[in-house]
DNA sequence: TTGCGAAATGACAACGTTGTCATTTCGTTA
DNA sequence: TAACGAAATGACAACGTTGTCATTTCGCAA
């Protein structure tokens, strides 16, 4: 065998087999410009023989730095794949990679537990997904050297926060729908510990309290299709129910349906708006309008921010995505 | 200020800090045992005065591992969160964090790109999701000290392989159907290059075949409802069509709509089984059987294959995840 | 050929840990 | 109190890079 494997090959002994200085194979891989060309072509030709790959771990302990933003998932949804997909690209364009950890089913973990687990890995700034309400939230405060941004809807009193304008989605779909005549908007809600689910009830609610409407009892579902079939059930029954607005596409087509086997047709009797148009996935010929978040928009903002901040770890700043109205042709026009 | 910040805390810092030599504090972070309680308190309230943070880049480079796996994304799909999840988990149970990159859109990324780029990052193995083919797929070799699991239905000559079992599921989804009296099952597939639905295909073409049945020409699908309308509207004509296993539940629920549009009922006129058991989130009260893959699990087990491969990074298995039939009421028993 | 400035290369320390081995301190027993 | 083995602690090198600064080599003009 030509090649017994010595552990690993280092910058040294690709050296020893070019017949140059250590330095001089540093400089091949960090200023390729500043060496002749044969003695790269030397150096280039020693390391594709021994096999040669940098050691991260000696390069950063050189560089104090990683080229690495980590990643908390507090809570893995269907929209995290677009946001991660989001953060993803955004830190390969920019030469990073990411270092993932990940809350585990039933474990309680805390911004503060999250950020210490972070801190002993290779990253320098963070990412935080958190999607429900922690213990520690208005009191955490992040490590002074790494950049901290938050994907919340809440304001953060010291970190940068990232987030869809859920609450600005909401009153759009309210506002589009009282545009056109509606004297009311019913809610059927996510689950009561999303904090989309919770923005999205107090954009409803506040939207239709500028118009001075008293908003009705709120419905409550669990996010899936059956939950919404059971508030459309009640709704059915509401002679002043002319709107609804469902915290998502899933429960929006549970609404639908009820309607339907009520007898009640869509739009004609009752309009609907859902969330994050994704119903045509599913449905055939969708006619449902609904207001979708750019999550990877989400993701990318994230970690742009992050990358911002690097130099500048305590500056903090406030990001919202708004959210897009796709018009399909499930709210009617009352004033036609 | 107390604090100023004088770039970061070394174990060194801590040392004095707590009257202890260097190698003290390496021990109470190390071997905690082994140090007097006395002197521990002092180190931990100096570490904390100072907010001493071990350095991950110089504790590998002494080590010679970094406690971390690397994660190839080369396609990010639904199902891959829940992969992800699995992954992630089981990670965190073993103590590994995970470092991701993800082939952007548009690039075009062999396993070596990949492995190249993953070999320059801190991970001491690594886990490829592969869900379409790529073009250096037979001939890579991975690094001879990186373990590398491929998550890939396609067996590889060199590297272990983790999948679901996906022609298994077809295969198994079909017997349904013919022990159920139907003389032929017609098939409609996901987007052409997706390595699941050439699977699906592929196992629902040998069960056929394996019972002596013709297999009829299956009809060209891209995921979404639509398209599984249209397909659909096609097999309403078609007079011998009693059974439908579309590759994805979306698919077969456009399947089912269209039907219904032709008049047609199921399960009384058509039996029809779709992939991944996901219809009953968006549509209430659901009929359909579907065949779900358990992700995390195989998750789960890319993971482990990888730690367990840490050692001998040149053995080689292959695991196949199996399905699961979710029986609902869409398919008729003929028999009866 | 010599001299010169610029380009190319090299020697050495340093980054912050952990392993090895030597030294000090402690608790017991003679 | 002295002596001893065990426990606790410390000094120093090493991991594989990159930065600093010194040295060598090169190309060109005198």
């Amino acid at each position: 065998m030509a090649t017994m494997d010595k552990k690993n090959v280092s910058m040294n002994d690709v050296a020893i087999a070019a017949g140059v200085s250590l330095k001089t194979v540093s400089r091949v891989i960090n200023e390729p410009e500043s060496v002749r060309e044969s003695t790269r072509d030397r150096v280039h030709a020693a390391m594709e023989a021994l096999g040669f790959r940098a050691n991260f771990a000696a390069r950063s302990l050189k560089l104090g730095r990683y080229g690495c933003i980590g990643v908390v998932l507090f809570h893995l949804s269907g929209g995290a794949v677009d946001m991660i997909d989001g953060i993803a690209d955004a830190a390969e364009e920019r030469g990073f990679a990411l270092t993932m950890i990940k809350k585990r089913a039933g474990e309680k973990m805390t911004l503060a537990e999250a950020a210490r687990r972070m801190s002993q890995l290779p990253v320098d700034g963070m990412i935080f997904n958190l999607r429900q309400m922690v213990d520690d939230f208005d009191t955490f405060e992040a490590p002074k050297d790494l950049k901290t941004v938050i994907i919340t809807p809440m304001e953060h009193p010291t970190c940068s926060t990232v987030s869809d304008d859920q609450e600005g989605g909401a009153h759009m779909a309210c506002e589009y729908f009282l545009n056109r005549g509606h004297k009311n908007v019913y809610f059927v809600s996510g689950k009561k510990e999303s904090l989309s689910s919770q923005c999205r009830m107090k954009g409803w609610r506040a939207a239709l309290e500028a118009r001075g409407i008293e908003p009705p009892e709120p419905l409550q579902g669990d996010w899936n299709a059956d939950s919404g079939y059971a508030a459309g059930l009640a709704l059915a029954d509401k002679p002043d129910c002319t709107a609804v607005l469902a915290a998502n596409d899933c429960m929006a087509n549970g609404v639908m349906m009820a309607l339907r086997d009520k007898g009640l047709g869509v739009p004609d009797d009752v309009s609907v708006i859902g969330f994050d148009d994704e119903l045509y996935k599913t449905i055939p010929n969708s006619i449902l309008t609904s207001v979708k978040f750019r999550h990877r928009e989400l993701g990318i903002r994230a970690l742009n921010e992050v990358v911002a901040g690097l130099e500048a770890p305590s500056s903090r700043s406030r990001t919202l995505v708004s959210g897009v109205l796709v018009e399909r042709s499930s709210v009617r026009d009352l004033r036609a």
